[in-house]
DNA sequence: TCATATTCATTTCAAATGAAATGATTGTCA
DNA sequence: TGACAATCATTTCATTTGAAATGAATATGA
């Protein structure tokens, strides 16, 4: 507590001084960190599920038999990530990997019975832990963000 | 692409399916990444830092004279994170370390001359980028998305 | 057709990460 | 006061990460 009354000797640049509390990068990392780690700790020790392989479930339950450059590209997440979280899945008897006939480079990916059994938990997990957050916020907040998230993101990209 | 139009042999779930393009965490973990990529981007070839150290940096561009702890406490890093990239930034002269006479387990950080000015150069870089993209956004979103982004936060924590 | 380029999934390897252990210092309370 | 608990920064160690290399398959163009 002596610590913080403590005199300054440097009053570091006021001029340039950003103020990371409002810096969007960075609270953009803070909020994420803080949702994926609040949400990881319902599922991660009662399913032994990772972030990773959570992710290609939630994928697979939208779309079935992709590939894993389907998912990379659209999931945020790299080739060796998507491979590595796929491999887990698939030991466990919750993806089945099959090649692709028609272009035998590509992996065709699909849930299982358990697999989708699981995916359908997660899911009403997951939602039931994004509606208990929403539900702190205004009514319209969550299509205000999407469209805020969208817009962010096409400024970035090109 | 006749990858995209292949017969899908199994709708998964559709009633219990989770849009993921419209859920909150993983929307929040895309839009942090790619912030934090085509920010990095910008500096990190050019000045050789980290995002670690570039966050410790600015961090001390707020507040001088400060632990180890202080920073990891407020920036949403581990311990180990922050003293390793504190390590890197002292050793090349960017930060002084210092005991705290006052309680000598304590750290005492602090900008030289030299991290000063980097941290100069590096907010008005980071305060361009983030221009440029609230330029795509409507008046007032800046102070929309913080409020809303505090909301969640506190919406997790207790 | 055949040589070359490209695409895909996986593996390799070095670096980053974070949980837990460590050693040093300070706080607490009998 | 003195034993024990708590706190701080660092280090250790096993795991995770991702860029680049690899090997297999397909596309392209002469």
């Amino acid at each position: 507590m002596s610590e913080s009354s403590g005199m300054k000797t440097q009053q570091a640049g006021e001029d340039t001084a950003l103020a990371l509390d409002a810096f969007l990068p960075y609270r953009a990392a803070r909020l994420a960190t803080a949702l994926s780690r609040a949400l990881a700790a319902q599922y991660e020790q009662r399913y032994d599920i990772s972030v990773a392989e959570w992710r290609v479930l939630v994928h697979l339950t939208q779309q079935t038999e992709i590939s894993v450059r389907d998912i990379f590209t659209r999931v945020d997440m790299d080739r060796a990530r998507v491979t590595r979280a796929v491999q887990r899945l698939a030991a466990r008897g919750y993806v089945s990997k099959l090649v692709n006939q028609d272009d035998r480079r590509l992996v065709k990916l699909a849930l299982t019975t358990s697999g989708t059994a699981l995916a359908s938990e997660l899911s009403a997990l997951a939602a039931g832990f994004e509606a208990e957050i929403m539900a702190a916020l205004p009514d319209g907040s969550r299509d205000q963000l999407m469209a805020q998230f969208d817009l962010i993101e096409a400024a970035i990209d090109p």
